[in-house]
DNA sequence: TCGGTTTAGTAAATCGATTAAACCAAGGGG
DNA sequence: CCCCTTGGTTTAATCGATTTACTAAACCGA
């Protein structure tokens, strides 16, 4: 059996309420003598505090709900979940899981489950940047959203990657190098991700002058084998791209897999820059992939500072767009001399 | 303000006694009419029982903690949450996160956390298979160790990979293949995982009669560039190997680096067997890398019906190799015809 | 009609803390 | 000598449920 509070106060000689107060620091009017007794007692009987019966009492229970649509398969959500934890871990609270499975049933029953437990706040994280409505009864307690932004902008407070910047500065560095020729191969979801680095990639061609033929642009779905057949498809044609700009890392996997049949060599022939930075692929393949990186991590830690302010000082909600850096390795280079 | 039961109470006219009664199935001695009449009421006024009320009362708070090394950074980690976080799901149980970042202190205060919150059960997970002694704190609740092993077999169950049979798979395949030298990139490491594939290759080339020399055998740390150094190695030796079984798809990434820049072809004058599966690897390469899965979802289930099993059988502890099942893909042919 | 059993329900204790209000002794001021 | 602080501590209410022990009324057979 656990040591209870009580226990600590009877062999302190004390009540429990002295016994309360000097442990909880509030411990003003009470004696240095007493104070030292009632400390010493309690390290010596190894006593701890139940969460349950203070949280019961005070109405606040340092845990904070953790929900999002898939819980973690990719290692995107991982570092979002792992940014969340520690921040919380910090300050003493603790995260409860819950997924939504994308199912709206679900998502209400895993919601409840948590209000049922009295968490103080909630998270709530998507696997990828899209435009979500939360269900309404996380509108009693503070809730940040992940990785999506709210409909009504001005309920929930949010955090989703900078996605305009991060294609930006793909698309400029591969025209620093010199390249005038830029495909871009999106994602064919109409998704805020795959529309507004698309938007990115056309300011920048426009802006620097570049070559914008409707043959620029060719659409996969998310993975390798897709990617590769978009890629050919834009090699083949007669006046190839001397770059390609991919939705994501996968896709840019395909366009590796497709260069190497055609006997065009990265980054000699052609430069790939891709968005995810998945470590996995992005090291798998030679040579090495520069990709834009998705703040994942940052994002999980803004969250819950966001959360934390929203629980102390009652701030209001707000929305940031989180920078997405640019990470170079070797898939891009000067265009070849044709 | 939450509603109570309390104020359903007041409405249905009856004592809290007899609400709760009624809405915990305990009504054997409630009248039809008093019964139909407080769920009734509770319906309407939406009522949902105050959990850490409930908790602290019965002394189950149907809470699991869940520690891990590192929460989640890889995609293996994932799977294995979410494993448990489903079956939990499914029983009404609730996840605790908490990670220790291979630090003991950490372990210690996080894991005094998840108690002081009176988790009924606990689930201590790994990111890699190895040996482990948990804290001796968890000894008093029911606790599954989650891709490792105990280093006392007999205080914990566990759930870890079945190493050998993987390994054994992936080796028979070569050899059914068709090769008679089917050389090894191991992790430098000294883990049970490292451990026993090696052990399984050896058997099975003995049991094959196939060819063992030293120099079969390589080497490398867990990514694509030290695995590249290790595959250039054996490649370059005199009699090469026709086949390669790599400890990790990283490495084996790596085996396809080096082929390429080689000009060794794959399939057709190399065949490689990855292990672990991850699909953002095995789907970069090509052609696709046929690989080891490691069953991370099916062994988070395990873990979590394991902690059910304890929690109301009160079974004693037990252990559990997962079997690794081979994924086909296009990394394997018959040994070329030199 | 009486003791005994059912039926239907309630009062109060309990889980383990926090905290507002009350209490008591000592000392100072008028 | 009485009142008022002040310091130090305790009493008791409270958070929102569950559960044990008890009561009141109805019923039942002898």
């Amino acid at each position: 059996m656990r040591v209870r509070l009580q226990d600590v106060a009877e062999r302190a000689g004390v009540s429990t309420a002295t016994a309360s107060m000097v442990l909880n620091g509030k411990d003003d009017s009470i004696s240095g003598e007493t104070r030292a007794r009632v400390r010493a007692v309690a390290r010596e009987m190894r006593y701890r505090p139940n969460v349950l019966a203070r949280s019961l009492r005070s109405q606040r229970t340092r845990a904070i709900g953790f929900i999002s649509d898939e819980v973690v398969t990719t290692p995107y959500a991982g570092a979002m979940i792992q940014g969340a934890q520690r921040v919380a871990d910090d300050h003493g609270y603790v995260l409860l899981l819950a997924n939504t499975d994308y199912h709206p049933d679900v998502e209400r029953r895993a919601v409840e489950a948590l209000l049922d437990r009295q968490i103080d706040a909630a998270v709530y994280a998507t696997m990828y940047h899209r435009i979500i409505e939360p269900p309404t009864s996380l509108e009693n307690i503070p809730t940040v959203i992940l990785d999506s932004r709210p409909k009504d902008e001005a309920a929930f407070s949010w955090v989703a990657p900078d996605e305009v910047g991060g294609a930006k500065a793909a698309v400029e560095h591969l025209a620093d190098a010199g390249h005038r020729r830029i495909a871009m191969i999106n994602d064919r979801d109409d998704t805020p991700a795959a529309v507004e680095r698309e938007e990115a990639w056309r300011t920048i061609l426009d802006a620097r002058g570049l070559d914008r033929d409707l043959d620029l642009l060719a659409y996969a779905n998310s993975d390798a084998t897709s990617g590769a057949i978009a890629a050919s498809q834009l090699l083949g044609g007669e006046n190839p791209p001397t770059a390609i700009f991919c939705f994501n890392d996968r896709i840019a996997a395909g366009v590796y897999i497709a260069a190497s049949r055609l006997g065009v060599s990265i980054p000699q022939d052609l430069s790939v820059v891709g968005f995810d930075n998945q470590i996995l692929v992005a090291e798998a393949v030679d040579p090495g992939l520069t990709s834009v990186q998705l703040p994942h991590d940052e994002m999980g830690r803004w969250a819950m500072e966001q959360v934390l302010r929203l629980l102390d000082k009652g701030a209001g909600p707000q929305g940031k767009r989180m920078p997405c850096p640019l990470v170079e390795r070797g898939s891009v280079a000067p265009p070849g001399q044709l």
